[in-house]
DNA sequence: CGGCGATGTTAGTCATCATTAACCGGCTCG
DNA sequence: CGAGCCGGTTAATGATGACTAACATCGCCG
């Protein structure tokens, strides 16, 4: 059996799922090595055997979540050949909206990280996550520009990032309503929210 | 002259504004006493002489803004005798909507504390200001079952957090546009946004 | 004047942690 | 069989950082 390989494998992944569940409830500096040991069973430096330190485990998980979240976006808006016509935009919004809110419903404690934890992160890595999330904002500006073509860009990424905001608040919202109406809720109040812009 | 009066009620604030901004920058274990203390021109643990810990910093920061909030709310919905009416609930909201997105707009990093630092506090104090949220919740909820009668509670209580966090976003989207033009912007996509609770 | 309360200062003290060292069992592969 | 790596373990080690002690200044009030 490959005993020794699928086990570590999931070691590692073990760990990483343990380490984000953590610093999205006590936060970065709120946990310690062995917290996150002990959490998946071993304790406080066998870590290592796995991630060369704690900002690893950090910029691993950001770097995870920013390049999903960006990949997503540009698999549904760069996938055909774009007609650029307003139905097609609107069919483009309507699927960043839905990947983003099943991220957010399926991953509230992955949000929450990746809306906190950014300072933290060694200089090197930061960078570039915030470049992947400077490339998911502009997939939304752009589609909402074909949209809302007499809006200049400035309001469209404050309004990009005021319903990040609001798509965001799973965590905070955490059990009032089941998934199954959160999901349209979340995506109805986000169309009606952007209608503003015409 | 009152020499020694004020400046020690100047200090207090001093610290008391330092803290929240190196809070909202680094968060609540990414700054240290002596932060604090050179960020006000004193030195460490001078701290000690106007508060008795770092916690108690937070604390203060947290109640002073969840009771801003909740008594800001309340002051604008309990005010007149209360009609009941859909227009004067639709004033009502409005008021809401406006208090909160001046608090936001002017202060982003007492934004960013209280959307972060809640599990960093005291147990006791913790307690208060959970509760102060719950009221300043539902004092939203009630203006919004007014205006929305056959919506349940659960569904309006998440639409609430979602529009916080829609309003919230000011932190992230510092720059992009000035206030005056913000603030509309965001009165625009909440009010849309609730919209959809009919 | 003399003392005292409010504010600071600098030098500990004590915990907590990240990280490293030194050591070990077991599985695989030669 | 046996060498070696993989993944763990338990003890340092070294920083950092909250908080306390002991001592200084200074303006006011008696």
């Amino acid at each position: 059996m490959t005993a020794p390989r699928t086990p570590t494998r999931n070691r590692r992944a073990e760990i990483l799922q343990a380490a984000a569940e953590l610093f999205a409830a006590r936060g970065f500096h709120g946990v310690s090595i062995e917290d996150i040991g002990s959490a998946v069973g071993v304790s406080g430096p066998a870590i290592y055997r796995h991630f060369s330190g704690k900002e690893a485990l950090l910029s691993e998980i950001l770097l995870d979540i920013s390049e999903r979240l960006r990949e997503q976006g540009a698999r549904l808006v760069t996938e055909p050949d774009a007609p650029a016509g307003s139905a097609y935009a609107r069919a483009a919004l309507d699927a960043l909206l839905r990947g983003h809110i099943d991220f957010a419903l399926a991953n509230p404690a992955l949000i929450r990280v990746h809306e906190r934890e950014l300072d933290n992160m060694p200089e090197p890595d930061r960078r570039r996550v915030r470049r992947l999330q400077r490339l998911y904002v502009e997939e939304w500006v752009t589609v909402l520009s074909e949209l809302y073509p007499d809006c200049p860009p400035a309001r469209l990424r404050a309004a990009t990032h005021a319903v990040f905001g609001l798509l965001n608040s799973t965590p905070r919202s955490a059990g009032e309503l089941p998934p199954e109406a959160m999901a349209p809720l979340l995506h109805g109040m986000a169309v009606a929210s952007l209608a503003v812009l015409t």
